[in-house]
DNA sequence: GTCTATAGATGGATAGAC
DNA sequence: GTCTATCCATCTATAGAC
């Protein structure tokens, strides 16, 4: 079983990979192999020694972008001055655009994971991790900034999460949606409201 | 031109788009025709003498669930003392499972609208207003609440409205996404983080 | 207006040569 | 592993009888 090989399988697979993510953020899910196909220069029996299916496709660029945001949280946790959860808000969709490209594409993530179980799983896993990710910094916060111990600091953040994932949610859903949505100006409203 | 006849044939209309949204909720927009045939109990030339294609299907029904959430805005507004930002997101949140349902079918609206114009046309329309709605009850208690003048309470409301709207779609994605979400929890959350 | 039956097109996936 | 060619399921939309 040579090295080389495997090497070669992995990088093909991200290939395939890239170019359906950006298949997927200019048509969405409903692109066609084809298109899929088209992008890569390979053909349909090269994709298919790769991926045993579109849908496995769908899946692998799906936990690609979706667990992009997971690395953001934890390099702010490596810091040694707690960030605010403003700040935290601010990284995190600030970073966004630069590592997901099309927010588009969370969308289409979202919508289909209410109608297939295998997005779901994805989905729900990945929000699993980022609400650990949340809490730890939202609690770190707490306990320098406002004098609370260890229960009272992950009490606390466990209130706040929703709704920051929910003003998380409303940055990716606007920025996809409207061509004249202000994301810093969104980001000075995230600070006045949020602990800062 | 009989009456009957014009009041029949809207009937059937909304008929029709009923079916057609309790399809899209639980298959998404790929629902297929012999799905909403099968639903409706008629048949596939009954429905095209109602709707030219499956693509207007999905408009008149996207149009239909967005919609509804103007009509609750509007009815706040008629109220005399003005309500106060986070009274508008939880009148327009609680709301909205009575009037729309399934909340993964918005999902679905948005998600399409980032690859499809018909869609996107409806989806900046409706958030047009929606926007106009959010402007007037926010702009209307601030001026009542803070003493601003006109100018500046609009001034005050259009800051407002892109993370009203953000704390809005965030819990319409997690009701919809996260079959554990505490709908109430979230609402008490913005109440503490909007003016009130 | 509504039905049945089907045309016409698309797209996912495979077979077999190289 | 990759290519070309193609099979076959699926789905939208229509034709024509009632």
């Amino acid at each position: 079983m040579p090295k080389v090989t495997e090497q070669y399988r992995e990088a093909k697979r991200d290939e395939i990979a890239e170019a359906a993510l950006r298949c997927f953020a200019k048509k969405g899910f409903g692109a066609s192999m084809a298109d899929i196909i088209s992008d890569t220069g390979l053909s349909a029996g090269a994709i298919y020694g790769h991926f045993e299916s579109k849908h496995e496709v769908m899946l692998a660029v799906s936990r690609l972008i979706m667990a992009s945001r997971i690395h953001d949280l934890e390099a702010l946790y490596a810091l040694e001055r707690a960030a605010a959860p403003s700040e935290v808000l601010s990284r995190v969709l600030t970073g966004l655009a630069r590592d997901v490209g099309d927010p588009g594409l969370l969308l289409q993530v979202w919508g289909r994971s209410i109608v297939e179980t295998g997005m779901r799983s994805i989905v729900w896993e990945v929000f699993g991790e980022l609400r650990n990710a949340y809490r730890r910094l939202f609690a770190a916060w707490a306990a320098q900034n406002r004098g609370l111990d260890e229960t009272q600091a992950l009490e606390w953040a466990e209130d706040l999460i929703p709704v920051a994932i929910g003003l998380a949610q409303g940055y990716i859903a606007q920025s996809a949606l409207f061509p004249e949505f202000d994301g810093p100006a969104y980001l000075a409203s995230v600070h006045e409201l949020l602990p800062h």
